[in-house]
DNA sequence: GTCTATAAACAGATAGAC
DNA sequence: GTCTATCTGTTTATAGAC
């Protein structure tokens, strides 16, 4: 019967979903300490408790299973800016960009990584999307500051800098943790040590623009 | 004749000392790319223009040429933040400190990003230099901003958060160069961009803060 | 679908000629 | 000192039992 079929069909394809989403959380524990290169399968069958064959039966092989972790990564990783538009109070835009940068970096660290690796790494498997989806994003927020600017709301200042910013300092708490911890005794998950973080942030990127 | 045979010695430790120098300066350009686990030996041979044995004739392993070239990099990479001393104009002394990780980042793109690679991958060959002469080069620094506050000098800012945005900052205009090429079709190559990065980094880290 | 065993390719390191 | 050839251990990927 077709009704049956379907469903089953439906069951077996939300099965296979979650076995490959379990390989896929493990890989990018794995690809975002050592990077593509670097990562063995071996390694990621083991954060996924399951053999090292049967990742091949879910993905053709290591590249295809990268490119389906990168895939995973980018589209929560470059949401936040989409919200920024020019009728926001600018303060409050910016703060609350920042904030959900932050949040990010706090919720998902080997995400942070894995991105950080792929770009410093030339962007191989990234860049089209750089130089098409985000250029084009970038552009219309940039436009967004400069309207604020024109209008006299925020102090004049390059807003495609501001933005490379704002980017900086949050991929820098997350991404370099282990020298902040180093150094400070302290990492985000302290949540005094977040809030002076996040502070000094809108202070010196926010509050210092406010007219 | 001894002073002879002197002499042949100091000759021969010159050269050997300039093929290991070529052979680092490979090794840097290909680990900052991949990683200790990612580069191929294969690899750096090949930027040498050597063959890959001859390295392990100067190198016992690859985890020795690592660390040459970490401690390489290491030495030049901390150095700017010691210059910065109490007795200075705030201003001046921050910005001189900016400029100056600045024109590092540029004149050392590979040496920041084996530095990054480096700490986010748990920095496993750095972690004692991070908590000890970091770590004390950094408290000592943040107590001279502490007295620049003290005295009045400069607006109140959480000293090692301001620290650590000037390094998020100048670290990501280098090892995100890819991205903000990619987004914004310029590099630090550019005199003029870089202009314009350096002048948001001095008016929202340090002119923010001038009284 | 998942596993064990194994093939095939690769990469670090060494041996030995020159 | 530098190379080519090779050894040895790993690692990706496949074959085949269950």
């Amino acid at each position: 019967m077709a009704k049956k079929e379907l469903k089953e069909e439906m069951e077996t394809s939300a099965k296979i979903l979650r076995k490959k989403e379990n390989i896929i959380n493990a890989a990018l524990i794995i690809f975002s300490q050592d990077g593509l290169n670097g990562a063995r399968m071996e390694s990621i069958a083991k954060e996924a408790n399951i053999s090292k064959s049967n990742i091949f039966y879910y993905f053709q092989n290591k590249e295809v299973l990268y490119i389906a972790v990168l895939e995973k990564v980018l589209s929560e990783w470059l949401s936040p800016l989409s919200e920024i538009n020019i009728n926001q109070d600018p303060k409050k835009a910016l703060q609350t960009y920042i904030e959900a940068k932050y949040e990010m970096s706090k919720k998902s660290p080997a995400a942070s990584r894995l991105y950080a690796l792929e770009i410093m790494q030339g962007a191989p498997h990234l860049m089209p999307v750089l130089k098409g989806p985000l250029k084009r994003l970038v552009r219309e927020k940039v436009s967004v500051i400069d309207g604020w600017i024109a209008e006299n709301k925020i102090k004049p200042v390059s807003a495609i800098h501001l933005i490379f910013h704002i980017w900086a300092v949050t991929q820098h708490y997350s991404d370099f943790s282990n020298q902040i911890e180093a150094v400070s005794s302290h990492t985000l998950r302290n949540k005094k040590f977040a809030k002076g973080a996040l502070d000094t942030s809108i202070q010196l990127l926010v509050d210092s623009l406010i007219l």
